[in-house]
Parts: C-alpha cells; structure tokens; sequence
DNA sequence: AGAGTTAGGAACCGAATGGTACAAAACACA
DNA sequence: TGTGTTTTGTACCATTCGGTTCCTAACTCT
C-alpha cells in the first residue's frame, strides 16, 4: 500500500557482487558502486543499511551461488569420479583465466587478501573457506579414499585452488595452466 | 653544501613497505604512510614523487630482498639438494603463518590480487612472479630434472605457494599447513 | 660570519569520500 | 478522488583524500 520499488534487489546485489569483486572494498567508491547498481543513494540507503552491509551481503551471495555450484559440482556422482569433477573444475577455471580480459579471479579469494569487512566479513570467509575444503574432501572420498587421507589431499588441492586462482588474477598463460593442472594430477595419484 | 635530511630513506622506505604489505595500496592513507614512515608532509613530496611512486619504489624493494632473498635460498647448495630447499622453504613459511598476529602473506602475492599501481606496477609484479618460478625450475635442475620437466614442475610449485601464502593471510591452522606440505613433496616425486 | 642551498612543517587547496535530511513523486487502498 | 505510505532524487553534511605552497630552520661552504 504505498509506492512500490523500481529496482530489483537482488540484480542490484549482483551488479555490487560483480563490483568488489573486480575492485575489491575501499577502491569500490560509493558512486561507483550506485553507479553499478543503477540507483541513485536514497534507494541505496532506504534498501540497505550501508556500504559495509551491502559488502557482507554480496560475500553472502557469492557463498550461496559461486561456491554452492562449485561444492555441488564436486559432489555431482554424474560428472564422472571424485578425482575427474575436480580436474573438471580446475579445468574450467583454467580455461576461464585464459580468456582475454578475465582476470577477476575468485571473489572468496580476493576478499580474503583484501582483508576488509571486518569480523564478520572474516568469519564468513572462513566458512567459505571451509565449505570449499569440504567440497573436495567429499569428491575425493567418493573415489574411496578414507577420511584422513582425503582431507589432507584436500587441503592440498584447496592450495592449489587459490594458487591458480591468484595466478588467473594476475594473467595466466595457457601453458602455465596447463602445468599446473599436472601438478594437482600428481596429487590424486595420476601420475603423468 | 645544505640542510642535511633528518630521516633514513631507506628505512622509511621500508616502513612504507610494511604498510602497503599489510593494507594494501588504496586503504594505506597518505596520513597513514606518513604515520608509518615516521616523516611529515613536506619531506614525503621532496624526497619522493607522490604515493604511487613510493609504491613502485616498495615493489623494487621487495624485489630486491625477500624475493633476491628467496631465489638465492632456492639456489643454494649449502641448503641440500633442489627439493630440500623447496621444502625448507615451504616448512619457513608455514611456520610463519602460524605464528599467531602474523598475518601478512607475501607482498607479491596481496599485491598481484590488488591490482593496484597501474601497468608499471604489473610489469614489476609479473616480473617478480617469474623470478620465483625461474628459482623453483633451477633448483629442480639442480636435482638432475630436464628444462622442461622443472619448468612444468616449478609453475606447479609457484601455485602451491602462492595459495600456501593466501591461506596463511587469511589465518592458517597448522594441521592445514602441514598438509599443504605433504601435497608439495609429492609434486617432488617423494610419495609419502 | 655570511651566503647559498636544501629539508621540514604548517597552512591551505579542490575534489571526493561515506552518509543524512527532506521534499517531491508514485503507488495502494478506501 | 483523496489519504496514507513508501520510494526516489537532490541538496547538503562533515571529514578525509592526495597534493601544493611557502616560509622558516638547519646545514655546508667560502
């Protein structure tokens, strides 16, 4: 019973989502990010509380979406075993970094570098964090490892995850993806 | 043949580094650089340019020292054979990591995520990314691998390191470390 | 001691920062 | 057709941003 909103919420959370991504928190100006968002500052502070919010809000969305695909990706029993979903996902994101002017790298790893956010943004990286662990461990248990074993693969391919991540970022060629592809091979045991 | 300066360049320089390595370049205020180098204004813009400069000047300087610093250690044979000073070096910075309050990263690394100090500061970044793999690749050499056997290995290794040092800013267990490690000797062919 | 030169520091600059206040506009409902 | 409610946009806010100006202090050399 009053004047409806002309915005959509969720897309204008996506397009902030897509900002701090690229540019991380503090270089993301709140002109910017209203610029982004393609509404005006009224709407942005009657909508949401502040900057800081609208921050956590898009690791939230990033944790939903990006990462939910990823760890059902992992966990998907039709994408082949354990070891080919994650060579599969190591292979997407490879194959995403060597595009010509795709060096966003992954938004959890950014954020974590950037360090911004405060508390809150932390604890909820390092949920990410976790949850992404988690993905791998399951996809490499569903190839029999046994849980010890496969949580320490895990953490291991975790590192090569945010290694080739940071090295997408800053402008990865095909040959060195491919290299590094090798290495988490080596990892699951498939020598080569 | 006129007023002497009252402060160390260098040493000020290096307190600049310390600030950029831990905020990065943006959220690093010019109050705070001057804070941290310990001058005043007018001292900054007469022995520097402006803050971006000083930026390059810190990128040269981590260069010069930690990244010189590491690829000598890598290319020492006082430190045992190829994979031993890979795996020392890997134990130094796990251990770094661990270190409760220590939650820097490497320089390079935070800064390649960044994004920040325009095209000069990636030509040096990328560089420097380069110097590293090259000192991982002749250690490997050194343990009787052909060039492009170690070169394969080395990118590897590069992104295990660079996603050891995200992992370890962004607070790294010592379990999850160790097991980053395990991961690293077996890209050294040393099955554990 | 005096001249010449450079460092230091404070005042000042316009622009941009994140955020608030408020009036006008646009709707739902009676 | 009002009436009440919410959104929207604009004007405004203090603060901070990186950077410049300029005068004084401190030094070297003759």
């Amino acid at each position: 019973m009053a004047r409806p909103r002309e915005f959509d919420a969720d897309e204008a959370l996506e397009k902030a989502m897509e900002l701090f991504w690229d540019v991380g928190y503090d270089e993301a100006s709140l002109s910017e990010l209203l610029g982004a968002m393609a509404i005006t500052k009224g709407s942005f502070y009657k909508a949401f509380q502040d900057k800081q919010s609208v921050y956590l809000a898009t690791l939230d969305r990033y944790n939903d979406q990006v990462v939910g695909n990823t760890v059902a990706f992992l966990g998907d029993p039709a994408e082949g075993t354990g070891g080919d979903r994650i060579l599969a996902l190591f292979g997407r994101i490879a194959d995403l970094a060597q595009k010509e002017g795709d060096r966003l790298g992954c938004f959890l790893c950014n954020a974590l570098v950037d360090k911004a956010g405060g508390s809150e943004a932390e604890a909820k990286l390092q949920a990410m964090t976790r949850r992404l662990e988690n993905g791998f461990c399951r996809a490499l248990q569903d190839d029999g490892l046994e849980e010890t074993d496969a949580r320490g693969t895990a953490r291991g391919i975790l590192t090569a995850y945010f290694g080739l991540r940071v090295l997408g970022r800053a402008g990865l060629s095909a040959d060195m993806a491919a290299d590094c592809i090798r290495q988490v091979e080596r990892m699951l045991g498939r020598v080569r």
